[in-house]
DNA sequence: AACACTGACAACCGCCAGGAC
DNA sequence: AGTCCTGGCGGTTGTCAGTGT
């Protein structure tokens, strides 16, 4: 027999059905968003404040696109990866309506085969630099390498223009310019971005 | 028809950052 | 200043439907 206690932890876990949809959905419109922890008790599902939370944002939420990546979608994903890595909430949040969730799945389960793109492994090779490799996502590609040299080396590549950008977009890059561009290892992938389809890819949105 | 395999997607886990106390 | 709580993120795992043998 379950004591009080106990039954305060217990979890259920897995898919949801549709009598928890109900419940979150009705606790939402009351209450509105956060909190989640309070579900709960407060409503006596056995899920999990991040489970909430998660099911909320990447399912029942009235802003999430559900169906297929259209082909647009799916060219802009391929875009914000090269520039921002695996940064699946910041891709996700310049697609309206596709979760990080969903850019993440969409990418493992569609996008990586498609285009070849080796797990762990970010290759740097815009045509107009030599080709710097490091293991890891973005973040560790400029800890990875030669530090102030490497820095030297994406200097001297970046257009004015890109550095307007950075400049313009503080808010929205991470504080650390030179580590939030990564490249896939396809020389075709890397070379729209340095010119007008690169501005329109952002710009245009 | 039954089983194995595969792909797609939903959900969980561990970690981290920021805010409240 | 230190601790706790909460929310957010990316990586990974679980589940299930579809397909092949």
């Amino acid at each position: 027999m379950a004591t009080t206690e106990s039954y305060e932890y217990e979890r259920k876990k897995g898919l949801w059905n549709a009598e928890e949809d109900t419940v979150l959905i009705n606790y939402v419109k009351k209450h509105g968003k956060g909190k989640w922890n309070r579900i709960p008790k407060v409503t006596g599902l056995k899920r999990s404040g991040k489970s909430c939370r998660l099911r909320w944002m990447n399912y029942l939420t009235p802003e999430v696109k559900r169906g297929d990546f259209s082909e647009e979608e799916e060219d802009l994903v391929i875009r914000l990866h090269n520039l921002l890595g695996n940064r699946w909430s910041l891709i996700a949040g310049r697609i309206p309506g596709r979760t990080d969730n969903q850019v993440k799945n969409f990418w493992n389960t569609h996008l990586s085969k498609k285009l070849g793109v080796q797990k762990n492994k970010v290759c740097v090779i815009p045509k107009c630099m030599p080709i710097v490799e490091t293991e890891g996502n973005c973040n560790s590609a400029s800890k990875g390498t030669s530090g102030e040299g490497n820095k030297l080396v994406y200097e001297s590549c970046w257009s004015d223009d890109l550095m307007d950008f950075s400049s313009m977009h503080e808010g929205f890059m991470a504080d650390d310019f030179e580590s939030t561009f990564s490249f896939a290892n396809s020389v075709d992938l890397c070379t729209p971005y340095f010119g007008e389809a690169f501005h329109h890819c952002f710009f245009g949105l």
